[in-house]
RNA sequence: CGCGGGGUGGAGCAGUCUGGAAGCUCGUCGGGCUCAUAACCCGAAGGUCACAGGUUCAAAUCCUGUCCCCGCUACCA
């Protein structure tokens, strides 16, 4: 009876941190997806996971005082812990530390470097010998490290390389005669007009700068640099094996149905992956959708801020089902949506708790009062009912028709129609005023019969959205959820079933206020007890300092000689102004003794051109000058910083005369 | 400064590719109803589709220019 495998995944989530609500969405939208698939008949496969390798992630561990591996250990766990939360119903959790896929991922690398795809060249470029970093001649600043600002000299670190103009003609072929290779279609003229027209570079896929990552076994100074590592898991977590030795999952399940992905990366997945694939002589994935983003309203998201959104507060507030219900229905199909703690509350209340919940609540109160609970067609129809089953009867074609255009946001409106028809039918029919009169109780049956018909259907068809919520709705009426199959049919309830003497609500109405209030709330604490809270949810819940301090990492202790070297003096600002054309840059003439030197400030968000006149300041006098948005700077004004990035100038305590020395 | 994405009734969006009566949800206002979570149903108000030119019989939609917003990036010396 099956339809066919289907093989849905989503892009493997990268190990630096804990995912916020926008990261958390992909994997909701791929869960509805497998789930809709599979209740519609296919032999679904769905694999998500976690991207572990990489220099950030060796730093990151560093940082915190663990191996990578301990480190990365800790966040796949918090994220698979918050897929688990969110109840998505995946079949793998790859991981790109298995041991199995870094071993297949060196027999890749070595097959295509033997057969002559990747080849051993070097990375050219400026390097500053101190940062220990490359840098390519447009980021070089004045020509100078942008780092350290010191000189760079010409350098050249061996990489392998893939060479991608080999393949690129077929590619183009390929995504010409396959329209629906990637969505939305947006999206693929942006990839031919950007990057496959102009001419594909070669890709440099090994590093010789970190060590956090699958060594190439031929050659150990290399490590596989992050695109053919994380990719292969779509073929290597089902058992590709680049010998001929796949496993039979893998020739089942390969090529992939959906690989859905953030837009950011749509790039690797329709041009570099599709290549590998064909270096590698596998057919290519079917589909790419590329989904925008899901983008916080109220204010920047900003760790320091505290005010990043994670999927499990959102289900400690609203439930999961309302949070996935939300994140699946205000997200648009191109266009990045918003999520705010309003809009969420708007929702949950005029959809969930008002159309829906209400809807089961009062459908089952009346079965109660009237008929003791007893549900049963008595046979009695009149024409009003037509127009109910017909929407209930076509519903499923209709969200079936947007689900197979991945407009899950579209399909779930649909279903709503249902629920808001079934409104609509009360108002109608007036059970209420057919209860008043004993030869109409034939009739009220039936309508109860009826609406009660059209609540199962639609629960039948939310199940992928909100599995737990259907399943409540089935409880609370005493009945199976539908399959799609059955839902063509309007009347499959048993006569005589007996719904739940009580309704439960299954979405209660929210303040707004209260809800912004509480939120708010949760974020000063977070914000009181730093950043540990973030990353590790619920670990800072416990300190609440008054006022906290900051702690940094502290840096190498240094030798007087090296203070020394440095010359403070007090300045006195004499003109300011604003450095067109930047955001952040206000340019300074401040008079130190009886010279004036001009600097360049990162402090336009802070403190306006006027009232920096007049103030006598903290000077670095003897720093190399420099060029900042054009305009040279010869010094830098010392600023105090706090968590939130806010600035203040360190001025002298006492009055001091311009040029004194500070030491 | 560079790249990208936007500007459609109070809010969030669709419609723009393939010109042809300005639509959806929420909110507001008025009415109806009382089974229900002050919920439900009906109706109304509210938009020169950022601005200015152009193409066309016809422009939210195509072309040119301008302004503004957001993200990444370079500036935070």
């Amino acid at each position: 009876m099956s339809k066919g495998k289907y093989y849905i995944t989503t892009a493997i989530a990268y190990t630096s941190g804990k995912p916020h609500i926008g990261n958390s969405y992909e994997i909701v939208l791929a869960d509805s997806i497998a789930r809709f698939k599979r209740k519609d008949g296919y032999d679904v496969y769905f694999q998500t996971g976690t991207d572990e390798h990489g220099q950030k992630i060796e730093l990151k561990a560093a940082q915190e005082g663990l191996t990578p591996k301990e480190f990365v250990d800790q966040v796949a766990g918090t994220i698979r812990r918050l897929w688990d939360l969110m109840d998505t119903s995946y079949d793998r959790f790859v991981r790109t530390t298995d041991e199995a896929h870094e071993r297949q991922v060196q027999k890749i690398f070595k097959k295509l470097y033997e057969q002559g795809d990747i080849y051993k060249g070097s990375y050219e470029g400026m390097y500053c010998t101190p940062c220990e970093s490359f840098w390519t001649e447009s980021q070089l600043v004045d020509g100078k490290c942008p780092d350290c600002g010191r000189e760079v000299k010409p350098a050249r670190e061996e990489a392998y390389f893939f060479r991608m103009s080999k393949y690129a003609d077929r590619l183009i072929e390929h995504i010409n005669s396959h329209p629906e290779f990637i969505q939305p279609v947006s999206r693929k003229n942006e990839m031919m007009n950007n990057f496959l027209l102009p001419g594909l570079q070669d890709l440099c896929v090994s590093r010789t700068s970190f060590k956090w990552g699958v060594p190439v076994d031929f050659d150990d100074k290399h490590v596989v640099y992050v695109w053919l590592d994380a990719l292969t898991n779509y073929i290597t977590g089902i058992g590709y094996d680049c010998a001929g030795e796949s496993s039979q999952q893998y020739h089942k399940l390969w090529p992939a149905d959906l690989h859905l992905i953030g837009k950011d990366i749509i790039r690797f997945h329709t041009i570099y992956w599709p290549i590998f694939l064909m270096a590698l002589g596998e057919p290519l994935p079917r589909q790419i959708f590329g989904h925008p983003w899901l983008l916080q309203g109220d204010g920047k998201m900003s760790k320091s801020k505290g005010n990043v959104i994670y999927a499990d507060d959102l289900v400690d507030f609203f439930g999961v089902d309302a949070v996935r219900y939300f994140v699946l229905h205000e997200m648009p199909f191109e266009n990045d949506g918003t999520i705010s703690w309003e809009l969420l509350v708007e929702r949950i209340n005029s959809d969930l708790a008002n159309t829906l919940g209400n809807l089961v609540n009062r459908t089952i109160s009346m079965s109660n009062k009237y008929f003791g609970g007893v549900v049963a067609d008595k046979g009695c129809a009149e024409p009003v009912d037509g127009e109910l089953k017909a929407v209930a009867t076509a519903a499923y074609g209709k969200v079936a028709a947007r689900m197979e255009e991945l407009r899950v946001a579209d399909a779930l409106t649909e279903i709503f129609v249902l629920f808001k028809r079934c409104n609509k039918y009360i108002d109608e029919t007036e059970p209420w005023a057919l209860a008043k009169s004993q030869e109409k109780r034939d009739r009220l049956s039936t309508v109860l019969y009826n609406l009660t018909e059209g609540i199962i259907m639609g629960a039948s068809l939310l199940e992928p959205f909100m599995p737990s919520t259907a399943v409540k709705i089935a409880q609370q009426l005493n009945m199976e959820l539908r399959t799609f199959g059955e839902l063509g049919s309007f009347g499959l309830c048993p006569c005589g079933n007996q719904v739940v003497s009580k309704p439960e609500i299954l979405f209660a109405r929210l303040d707004a206020k209260e809800v912004v209030e509480k939120a708010q709330a949760m974020f000063e604490q977070r914000a009181a007890s730093g950043s540990a809270g973030q990353d590790q949810a619920g670990d800072g819940a416990a300190s609440a300092q008054e006022e906290a301090g900051i702690d940094l990492e502290p840096k190498a202790e240094i030798t007087y000689d090296q203070f020394d070297q440095l010359q403070f003096q007090v300045g006195e600002i004499i003109s300011c102004k604003e450095v067109p054309k930047s955001k952040k840059l206000l340019c300074s003439q401040v008079r130190i003794g009886s010279r004036v030197k001009q600097i360049v400030s990162g402090i336009k968000q802070h403190y306006s051109a006027e009232e920096m006149v007049g103030k006598k300041v903290m000077v670095l006098v003897n720093l190399k000058p420099a060029t900042l948005a054009g305009v040279v700077s010869e010094g830098m004004l010392l600023c105090a910083e706090d968590k939130e990035g806010k600035l203040s100038l360190l001025v002298p305590e006492r009055e001091m005369p311009s040029g004194a020395e500070i030491c």
